[in-house]
This record gives C-alpha cells, sequence and structure tokens, in this order.
RNA sequence: CGGGGUAUAGUGAAACGGCUAUCACGAGUCCUUUGGGAGGAUUUAUUCUGAGUUCGAAUCUCAGUACCCCGACCA
C-alpha cells in the first residue's frame, strides 16, 4: 500500500477531548476516528489490525471446534422476556418497535441451536457488533457502547463435558492472547459470575494503569483474584497479595441451564465465552508503547513492513516486497525526512526500511525494529531474505 | 446515576464586556524542498444550542446538550 493513496493521516497533537493513551495513540495515528464517547470508526490501519486479530480469533475456535456464525444486532422483545432480561438498563431499546439491540446472544443462540442441532456438543460462535447503553464509556476503545466482541457458546448434555470443553476454551484463549503479544501481561483470574451464571467465572486480565479492575495476584501459586470476590486468603493458603490494576480482555463462565431450561432445552447445560476483539486492541495499544507512538507485535501488526523513500524513491524494493507476498506499507509521500520518520514511529509497524542516497551508495537499505534502537545496513539484494526471516 | 471540569476553523491554542474574532498546524492549488515535523503565494468560522443582562457578549447569568476525569455500575 501506498502511504500516498491511504485513506488516513497523522496528527502532531494530542486530541485534547481523550485522555486515555489508547485513544490519543489511535487517533493520532489514524488508526480510528472518534464520533461520540464509545464511538469510533476504524480506518483503514485500524481494521487492518482488527482483521488480524479476528484471524487469530477465528483460528483458535475453530480448533476447538468451533463453528463460525452471524447472528443479528436487532433482537425481539419476546426472547428477553423469556429470560426476564428485557428490563436490563444495559440493552439499547428501540421504542415502538418491541426490538433491543444485542449486548449479548444467549437469548438468540438457545433457540436457534434447539431448532438446528442434530446431535451435541455444539461450539457455535460469532464476531459481530455488540450494543451496550453503558452508564459510563471511557478510555478509549476499552469500554465502548457499541463495539465487536467474538462470542462462543457450548452446549452439552454433561456437566463433565461442560468442564472438559470450558479448560479447552482456556487453553485456546492462552494462545490468542500469546499471539496478540500480550502473554506477559493477562493473567487468569477468578470472578464471580455477575449477571450470566451464579457459579464462579475466570476473566482474562491484562495489566495495564488505564485497566478499571483491580487483581490481586497471590505472590506463592500465582492465582488471581478479582476484586470481587477477593477475600485475602488464596486457595493455596498464602495471604501474600499484589494488587494491580488491568482490563478484562476476555471471559469464560459456565451457564448450567440458566438460559437452557427457560427455552426448554432439557438437559442440555451450555457455557459461553467472550472476547473483546476492540478492547483487545486497546489493550496492545496501552501495553506496547513509547513516547513516540505504537509498537505493534508482529502478528497484529497492519502491515510487516513500513518503507520509508527518503531523498530518492523506493519503487523497485516497494514492488519486489509486495511480489514476495509481505505486507509493506510504502511512505512515497512528497514530505520532509522528519515528518516520514515521525509518522513511522507514530504509526509502530513492526520493521522499518530506509532507502536513501546515504543507503543506495552502498547498495543497501537501513533496517530498523520498532521495538529496538539498533540501525542495520542490509544488501538490497539479500532485503527479501532478511524480511522473510523476521516473519 | 452522584461529584468535578471543559466547549472558539479539520487539529491545537489566543482574544479586558468594545475596531473586520487572531495564530500555528492540517487540508486544497502553484513553485522550491527531503536523515527527525522546511519556505513562499492563495483558499479555509453560525465562537455547542436556546434564552437573558447590556448601547454593545466568544467573554457575564440561567437552562439544555456534548465531551473528559473520579466514583457507582460493568460479560
Amino acid at each position: 500500500m501506498k502511504q500516498s493513496e491511504l485513506f488516513t493521516k497523522t496528527i502532531k497533537e494530542n486530541p485534547k477531548d481523550e485522555k486515555s493513551i489508547n485513544a490519543q495513540l489511535l487517533i493520532r495515528a489514524g488508526f480510528i476516528d472518534k464520533l461520540g464517547a464509545g464511538i469510533y470508526s476504524y480506518l483503514p490501519l485500524g481494521l487492518m489490525v482488527i482483521e488480524n486479530i479476528k484471524k487469530i480469533v477465528r483460528e483458535e475456535m475453530n480448533k476447538i471446534g468451533g463453528q463460525e456464525i452471524l447472528m443479528p444486532s436487532l433482537h425481539p422483545k419476546e426472547n428477553w422476556e423469556i429470560t426476564g432480561r428485557w428490563g436490563v438498563e444495559e440493552m439499547y431499546k428501540i421504542k415502538d418497535e418491541n426490538l433491543g439491540l444485542g449486548w449479548t446472544h444467549e437469548e438468540i443462540i438457545t433457540p436457534l441451536v434447539k431448532k438446528y442441532a442434530t446431535a451435541f456438543p455444539k461450539y457455535i460462535y460469532q464476531i459481530q457488533t455488540k450494543f451496550r447503553n453503558e452508564p459510563r464509556a471511557k478510555s478509549g476503545i476499552l469500554r465502548c457502547r457499541e463495539f465487536l466482541m467474538k462470542d462462543l457458546y457450548s452446549f452439552h448434555t454433561s456437566e463433565d463435558d461442560l468442564n472438559d470443553y470450558y479448560e479447552k476454551v482456556k487453553e485456546a484463549y492462552f494462545k490468542i492472547y500469546d499471539r496478540c503479544g500480550l502473554k506477559e501481561k493477562t493473567f487468569l483470574t477468578v470472578a464471580s459470575g455477575g449477571e450470566f451464571s451464579s457459579s464462579i467465572s475466570h476473566e482474562f486480565q491484562t495489566i495495564t494503569e488505564s485497566g478499571e479492575d483491580d487483581i490481586y495476584t497471590c505472590k506463592n501459586c500465582g492465582c488471581s483474584f478479582n476484586k470481587e470476590i477477593f477475600d485475602s486468603k488464596c486457595d493455596c493458603g498464602s495471604t501474600e497479595f499484589e494488587e494491580k490494576k488491568s482490563i478484562e480482555v476476555g471471559n469464560i463462565f459456565k451457564l448450567g441451564e440458566k438460559y437452557s431450561k427457560p427455552f426448554n432445552m432439557d438437559n442440555i447445560v451450555m457455557g459461553c465465552y467472550g472476547i473483546g476483539i476492540t478492547r483487545v486492541m486497546g489493550a496492545i495499544v496501552e501495553v506496547f508503547n513509547d513516547d513516540v507512538g505504537i509498537i505493534w507485535p508482529k502478528e497484529v501488526a497492519p502491515f510487516n513492513v513500513h518503507l520509508l523513500g527518503l531523498d530518492t524513491d523506493a519503487n523497485e524494493i516497494y514492488n519486489d516486497l509486495q511480489k514476495n507476498g509481505i505486507k509493506v506499507l510504502y511512505d512515497d509521500r512528497n514530505k520532509s525526512a522528519g515528518e516520514k520518520l515521525n509518522d513511522c514511529d507514530l504509526i509502530g509497524i513492526p520493521i522499518r526500511i530506509i532507502l536513501s542516497k546515504k543507503t543506495l551508495e552502498k547498495n543497501c537499505v537501513e533496517i530498523k525494529r520498532r521495538n529496538e534502537d539498533k540501525l542495520e545496513l542490509v544488501e538490497i539484494k539479500k532485503l527479501i531474505e532478511f524480511i522473510k526471516n523476521e516473519l
């Protein structure tokens, strides 16, 4: 992609109506645009990141037997009256239509599976826009009124089968956060079931200062607890804890018969498992940034490399990279070197390639990784090989 | 939903109750520029909305709305 043609632009100054790091950087770098509190457009760069996260999530869901569907956002009142949740204030209601906007999908998936499932267990998921009338949208894309979510629902004929699958999902989630670069910062924490379940549930919490949860991590066994159920003593017997701010990037629940019963699905127990796709994106930015911009982990970055032609054009190298299947953003704009370099840092693509008269004299390009300071000269004829080893 | 704050061009800022609302950046057009945000020419506004005070309001008052932060809430 040529940067001169890309539908986006960078902004030098922080928007005055955003305080969170993720919103400031994503807006300045041209990934997202704010329409209202907790309502954002995703521009091409932002959408590329989302697609990458979705791809990771899909692959891991499919590996554990998940089948993808797409359910509607418009939900008839009747479905929600069956479970007694029509009154939930978080749900946006459309006056005079007896419709509400979906904030979760138990009321839709359960009758759907009842109708179409010919055998159990079944694992059905979707990646879809959720609407929630948040009493306080905040922190950029971390807590939105409209956001992308992956929700998986499992249906089993026994508790044991549910328990087994629950553990599989746990593993799949860890793989997802690992591939998104968040492994080191993400902890499984025990939480109460909240609105969805009377039993214990688990949350995946990513440690970040802008998080809105407090978790307590046991210094002895690493087990973590959400503040809401924390009782100062770990299952391992330890009373030594560390308190940290975190953001909930996913959660898993055993629902039991809570939703299958009202829809007359006899002897079926359910589980539900969510990941906030856009929230994960925000969490990544919160974790990976420095004072000049974003530092995208490899697998979620919008491009593999950012090619800059400074005082010379780099068309040949650009074409060559593309021919070899490397996702490249090529800054071909008629801008000063300083501006290109600053934008490059801000956008945060993992590898920077510079071609200039200076490097051209040596038949080289200059390589710099976004997360390192080191500069490296690489011969142009060896560039493709070099980059392929980096991916 | 309680508390606090803010609202002027696409973005960030300035303007004592008083002259044609100013500046920088961005965006558009033209020329020169290219290793850390370059220069010139030219274009770019219903001062959030509504009412009030006043000879006169971006500026003061009231109401509304939007946004930010703290808390409550939150799969």
